[in-house]
DNA sequence: ACCGCCTTAAGTAC
DNA sequence: GTACTTAAGGCGGTGC
C-alpha cells in the first residue's frame, strides 16, 4: 500500500501539500476507513497509519531471495508473503536449509541480540498488550539494543524491530534511538528499510526533527532524485520542517553555494536575488536543471518541487519560461493538487502557445470534475476560461464534461466557483480578493499570448453552457434549491445565463405556488426557508433594479399571482416580508399588490391585510417588523 | 464593508 | 506524543 500511494502519472495519487492531520478525527471514527483524509474518494494519507504496522510489513518489498528475511519467526504474516520457490520441498531439504540458516545466524554479528530481540517483537507489536507489559517488554528491548542500534538498522527484520520501539516506547526510548542514529540519517533515508525509520523518528521525536533535516543539507539536489529518500525528503518539507527549514531546503535548489551556505534571514528565491542580482543567471540555470532532473525522475507530484517550478516561473524570462513549458506542460495535470502547483498550472496555461495549451487541455480532460472540485484546482480551470482563445475547443474538451455533472459541481463549495466565474466573472462574491488579485496579474501576459477578446470569450463559453444550466433548474429545482450553496448558482444562472429561461422561471414560480401551510421542516417551503426567500426577493427585484436580469424574467408579477392565494397566511406568520416590499416597490406588480394588501387577510375575518400589519407592528419587537414597517411606509406614499 | 463562525497553524502544557 | 489554547485567515452571511 505504501509503495503504490507514489504512483505518478496520475491525477488520482495523493496529494503531497503539507498533510492533513487528521488524526484526531479519526479516533471516534466508526469506519476504520475514516482516519484518512480523502479526496476524490482516494486515501491520501498513504503509510502514516500508526495503527498498522502491516502496513510497514506490505510497505516494503518482499524479497523471496533472501534467507535473513525468512520469517520463520514472524508466523502466519512470514510464510504467507513469501512466495514458495520452484523446488518441491522436502523433508531433508528442508531440515538441511533449516540448519543452515541456524548456522549462518550464528556466524551473523549480533546474533545473540537479534533472536532475543525478535521474540520481544512478537510481543510488542500486539496490537492489545496491556500497557504495563508493553513497557516491560519494552524496557527489556532498550536493555538489548541501547548501544547498538546503529549496527542493526539496515537490516530488513531489525528495522521493523526499531519502527516497533519507536511506535511503542516512551518519549526517552524514542530519543535513546532518535540520538544513536545521528549522523545516520543520510544513508538512513537511502536505505530500502531504514528509510522506514527516519520517517518514523520524524514523526514521534520532535526533539530530533531538527537534527535529522538538517543532515538533508547539501543534498537535497541528490536525494530528492533518489528512489528512496525523495520521499522521506518531501515527507520532511512538506509536513515537518518549518517554514525557515523550508527555505533552507528549496535552496539547494538555486545552486551549489547555497548548499551548505544558507542565507538566513532570506526566505524566498525573489529575496534572494534582490540581494544578489548578479547571480541570477546563474541562480536560474542550476534551478532548471534540478527541476528537470526531478521531472525526469517523476516527483513531479511533491510539494518541494512545486514550490521550485513556481519560483521558477516567477523569476524567469520569455525564455526560461518556454523552455520549462516545453518540458512540463503535460504534467501540468500532476501538480495542481496544492496550491503552489495549481499556480504553476496557471502560469502554464497562461505563457503557453494555443497549441501547447490544446496540449494541456487533452490531459486534463479526463479529470475535469474533479478539478473542478478540488481547493485548489479549480483556479486552474478559471485561468483556462480567461485564456484559452479557441471555445470550441474548449466547449468539447472541458465545458463538456462539467456540464456532465453539473448538479454535482453546482452543489460543490469548490466546484460552484467554476461555474459562478463563467455567469458573474471576478466578483467578489465568489471569489477572495486574493485570487482575483492572481487572475489579474496574468491578464497583462494575456495580452500578448491570447488574441481573443475576454468579453467574447466568456460570452462564448457562457453560451455554451446556459442551457445546461436552465435546464438543471427547470428539472431539478427542488435540489438546487435545498442547497444554499447552489442558491448562488440558480440566481447567477437567472440573472446571466443567455438564451430561453423560461422552462426555469416556470420551475421555480411552481415551488412557490405550493401552500406555504404544508411546509415541512424535511422539504420547506421555497419562500419560508432561509436562503431562498432572499433568492426569490433578488428575482423579483431584478425586474426593475440592480443586478438586473437581462432580458428581464418579469418575476415579480408572475410571483404575485402564485403567493397571492395565501398571502393572509404570508402576512400572519410574518414571513416572506421582504418579497412583498420588492413587489411593492417593483413597478410590474405595485399595482396589483396594493390591491391585494387592502383585501381581508382570510376568507373568516373581514380585517385587511395592512390592518393585520399594523396590528403586528405594534405587538412585536421592532426588529422582527422591519420589513413590515416599511412595507406600510410605501403603501402611506 | 463588516461581522461571526470555522478551520488551520503554531505554541504550550502534560 | 496528545490535548489544549490561541491567533490568523478565509468564507459565508448580512434583507434599509
Amino acid at each position: 500500500m505504501a509503495v503504490a500511494k507514489r504512483k505518478s502519472g496520475s491525477i488520482t495519487a495523493e496529494k503531497p501539500q503539507k498533510k492533513v492531520k487528521a488524526a484526531k478525527e479519526s479516533k471516534a471514527a466508526a469506519a476504520p476507513v475514516s482516519n484518512k483524509k480523502t479526496i476524490f474518494g482516494k486515501v491520501l494519507e498513504g503509510e502514516e497509519d500508526d495503527d498498522e504496522d502491516e502496513g510497514e510489513l506490505e510497505a516494503e518489498p518482499i524479497r523471496d531471495d533472501d534467507e535473513d528475511n525468512g520469517m520463520d519467526i514472524d508466523g502466519a504474516a512470514g510464510a504467507q508473503n513469501v512466495p514458495q520457490k520452484n523446488k518441491i520441498p522436502t523433508k531433508e531439504a528442508n531440515a538441511q536449509k533449516k540448519a543452515l540458516r541456524e548456522e549462518r545466524r550464528s556466524h551473523k554479528p549480533n546474533s545473540e541480540l537479534i533472536v532475543p530481540a525478535k521474540k520481544l517483537w512478537e510481543k510488542l507489536r500486539l496490537k492489545e498488550l496491556p500497557k504495563e507489559e508493553r513497557q516491560q517488554v519494552m524496557k527489556e528491548m532498550m536493555a538489548l539494543i541501547t548501544g547498538k542500534v546503529q549496527d542493526i538498522i539496515f537490516k530488513h527484520d531489525m528495522s521493523r524491530i526499531i519502527q516497533s520501539c519507536l511506535k511503542h516506547g516512551n518519549e526517552v526510548q524514542r530519543n535513546v534511538i532518535a540520538g544513536e542514529l545521528v549522523g545516520h540519517y543520510l544513508t538512513l533515508s537511502k536505505s530500502m528499510y531504514g528509510r522506514f525509520i527516519v520517517i518514523k523518528i520524524l514523526h514521534y521525536c520532535s526533539k530530533y526533527r531538527e537534527a535529522v533535516i538538517k543532515e538533508f543539507y547539501g543534498k537535497v539536489r541528490q536525494l530528492i532524485k533518489h528512489k528512496e529518500a525523495s520521499a522521506i525528503i518531501e515527507d520532511a518539507y512538506s509536513t515537518y520542517a518549518s517554514s525557515a527549514q523550508r527555505a533552507a531546503l528549496i535552496q539547494e535548489f538555486y545552486g551549489p553555494e547555497f548548499r551548505l551556505f544558507k542565507v538566513e534571514d532570506k526566505k524566498t528565491l525573489g529575496e534572494i536575488l534582490e540581494q544578489n542580482p548578479i547571480k541570477k543567471d546563474n541562480i536560474m540555470k542550476h534551478l532548471m536543471e534540478t527541476l528537470k532532473g526531478c521531472m525526469e525522475k517523476g516527483t513531479v507530484a511533491f510539494s518541494i518541487v512545486h514550490r521550485g517550478l513556481l519560483e521558477y516561473f516567477e523569476h524567469a524570462d520569455a525564455k526560461g519560461i518556454q523552455e520549462m513549458l516545453d518540458m512540463m506542460k503535460e504534467q501540468a495535470v500532476e501538480i495542481l493538487h496544492t496550491k503552489e502547483g495549481a499556480q504553476v498550472a496557471m502560469l502554464c496555461l497562461l505563457h503557453a502557445s494555443p497549441k501547447d495549451r490544446k496540449a494541456m487541455l487533452k490531459t486534463m480532460k479526463p479529470f475535469v470534475v474533479k478539478i473542478c472540485k478540488e481547493e485548489y484546482g479549480h483556479m486552474v480551470m478559471l485561468r483556462m476560461f480567461d485564456v484559452v482563445d479557441d471555445t470550441v475547443l474548449m466547449s468539447k474538451a472541458i465545458l463538456s464534461e462539467i456540464i456532465k455533472e453539473m448538479e454535482d459541481i453546482a452543489k460543490d463549495k469548490f466546484g460552484r466557483r467554476v461555474i459562478l466565474y463563467l455567469l458573474a466573472g471576478r466578483s467578489p462574491k465568489y471569489i477572495s480578493p486574493m485570487n482575483i488579485e492572481l487572475l489579474a496579474k496574468g491578464d497583462l501576459v494575456r495580452a500578448n499570448t491570447s488574441k481573443k477578446d475576454a468579453a467574447i470569450r466568456s460570452a462564448e463559453l457562457l453560451g455554451y453552457i446556459s442551457p445546461a444550466l436552465i435546464s438543471l433548474i427547470a428539472t431539478k429545482p427542488r435540489s438546487l434549491t435545498t442547497e444554499p450553496l447552489a442558491c448562488q448558482v440558480l440566481l447567477e444562472t437567472m440573472l446571466h445565463a443567455t438564451g430561453d429561461k423560461s422552462p426555469a422561471v416556470h420551475a421555480l414560480l411552481d415551488l412557490a405556488a405550493a401552500d406555504p401551510a404544508q411546509s415541512t421542516s424535511d422539504a420547506p417551503h421555497v419562500l419560508l426557508s432561509m436562503p431562498t426567500d432572499r433568492l426569490y426577493k433578488t428575482l423579483v427585484q431584478s425586474d426593475y433594479k440592480a443586478p438586473l436580469a437581462e432580458p428581464s424574467l418579469h418575476f415579480g408579477k408572475a410571483l404575485l399571482m402564485k403567493m397571492s392565494p395565501y398571502i393572509g397566511f404570508y402576512v400572519q406568520k410574518n414571513h416572506s416580508a421582504f418579497i412583498i416590499l420588492a413587489l411593492l416597490e417593483n413597478p410590474e406588480s405595485a399595482k396589483e399588490t396594493r390591491e391585494l394588501l387592502s383585501k381581508s387577510s382570510s376568507s373568516k375575518g373581514s380585517i385587511t391585510v395592512q390592518k393585520e400589519m399594523e396590528k403586528m407592528i405594534k405587538a412585536k419587537p421592532e426588529k422582527e417588523v422591519m420589513a413590515v414597517r416599511l412595507i406600510l411606509e410605501t403603501l402611506a406614499k
